[in-house]
DNA sequence: AATGAATGAGCTTTCATTCAT
DNA sequence: CATGAATGAAAGCTCATTCAT
């Protein structure tokens, strides 16, 4: 029987989804999707394996919501981050730092981003989110073409490559390889941001 | 019991191996590393399943021989690539160039490098192929620095960087949102050399 | 995922529980620990095969379980036999016969006490059971060495000694080329009593 | 295809054959019969498989091969230790020492002899040679009653009685918990000769 | 005689999911 | 809402045995 989308939770029904949530978050990002079972999220948390199945249709579904929630999340960071900016270069200088400094302290949500985006059943949940994010930070970056503040380009696929510089720094952070302080976080969004300044002018 | 790792096998046995190497790289690459069964592998070549297990310990280390498989090689293209390149800026740039036209073409070893990335059982794998390939880009930044080709920084955090448009620019190729061709790879490798190039000097 | 040891079971599950043991404990002693198939015991009771691991960790640990009852049962029979006795040797007389009839009633038990005894995986839940038989035998022997009723000697080797002789007595009733009667049986004690030279002569 | 009983066998070949009986002989006695596998044997030898079934039908026949081989090895051992005894009494003596002397002596077979008992495939091996054996115990004891040397009784269950103590002290000394001194050695005889009781009063 | 390769039934165990209470 | 129990297909793996060479 599937979970009715709508259905009302009391107080302590939106308290025990949030517990599965959040628990089944962690052992997702800490162990692996598959080689995590409903078992143990539901013993981790001391309930029952009918508690699973009252929120969720699914293992796979529970994924889904979490992956869901956690771009919901990160797209608000991002909009409050570039809310009063005054130039687009600085709306895409603060969206970066927005970005990385969540997905440094978002660890987990960032693990199952990297985990979905190698598995078919997953990816398809994460395209529309990107798309989203690529698409934005692209306007801002055509529109600082139009001003003149950067070298023109293909905005999109500049917006990738950031994504790109992005996604493997925080992973350097999370391994532990790179320390997240101000001077390294500069020096990756310096990297960005010279990189589209476009060619040294000759002479 | 454990497969010797000094069996001699013949020439059959030989083809064997690279066989079922071949088809689960492709299952593996295809359907992901955990929904890819045994049974699977062994059905689709026709053979029984005990011929698994006269190869190969377990799954698990298919996957790592894989990976081993996949690092020897693109390692030997890199070397092969930059091998006569005459500045330090020029075996950076072939080197990318190398890394990204690999990485398109191997899709199959390139998805199981950013599954494996995902998975702590595998990660560690990674790790050390992924640290000589940084520190021998790393060795080219820092003497381009010291040639005055491009601006000081942190040489391995740099690597990394270029690593990280690399890796991404490859996913979207492969996700058919971005066609390979020359220009969109300059694009790119501009990216990351323009980048390299620092504040562009004032007046 | 680990059965946990606290695990609240209703009376349903006691039962099942209850089953599983019996008929385990029936069918490896009939055909032998390693011939004996979870699959063969659970269709023997008609249930799902998660049954027995719902209960169970392991084919090893129910074995264990097995083991474990049975020295309790036996242990607790040793203890009513000799509870009103009066002399030592009177002690040691009612302890060898109810453990001779307690072995002869548990078959089973009895059998797969000797199965556990050759194999080094089982072979450590025995020896526990069987040093604290063996040690409460040693003082009522010592106690009767001590009163004059017996002729020195070590009561701990002599403890073995008579352990021995009731195994083997047992296996032979079981197998069929002895019968338990009463008159067998005070053979078998007057041999540990007398030995082969027989009854003192009085006076 | 099944082995020939009457196989002639080149030298080479009789080597092959002990080599294998040997090794398979301490496998099975040091970690089970079941849990030993035939490639685990083959391997210890460093030879293919092949080696194996060219010499025996399967794993169960090499088992049967080996305990027909110990059998034959203690009843000769027995034989001999009672050749020039004076009366059944010493006769009985001896070979109850000889006896547990073997046992002792050949550990593997004595524990090979001890798993089949439990074993219903074979314990019937063990059922011939066993009743040699008691039976030939059993004619000196009932020569020794008929001498007046010891107290009249069962023949055939004192035999096993004694069986029964041999068996339990040897295992004993097999897991260290019985030096097996002259001492300790003598006391066991005793005990088969003067039970608990202790010697009928000198003289 | 001997080898490496192959077979495939069968093993123990796991796990997403369902259900009676 | 929640629980403990149950399901049963399917997973990873083993192993006695056979076979082509």
């Amino acid at each position: 029987m599937a979970v009715p989308t709508d259905r009302r939770l009391t107080q302590r029904g939106e308290e025990r989804r949030r517990q599965l949530v959040d628990y089944a978050t962690a052992r997702f990002a800490e162990n692996g999707f598959h080689p995590t079972s409903v078992a143990e999220i539901v013993e981790g948390l001391g309930v029952g394996k009918g508690v699973f199945y009252w929120y969720f249709d699914s293992k796979e579904e529970l994924l889904r919501a979490i992956l869901s929630d956690a771009q919901h999340d990160l797209r608000r960071t991002q909009r409050d981050a570039i809310a009063d900016a005054g130039s687009p270069t600085e709306r895409i200088e603060r969206g970066i730092r927005a970005s990385i400094e969540w997905s440094i302290e978002h660890r987990d949500y960032f693990r199952l981003f990297q985990f979905a985006a190698t598995d078919g059943r997953f990816s398809s949940n994460l395209r529309t989110g990107e798309q989203v994010a690529v698409r934005d930070a692209a306007r801002h970056l055509a529109e600082a073409m139009a001003a003149g503040e950067i070298a023109a380009g293909d905005p999109e696929l500049l917006s990738h490559a950031i994504l790109g510089v992005h996604t493997h720094l925080v992973h350097l952070v999370h391994r532990g390889l790179l320390d997240p302080t101000p001077a390294e976080l500069d020096a990756a969004v310096s990297f960005c941001l010279y990189g589209l300044l476009g060619p040294r002018t000759k002479g």
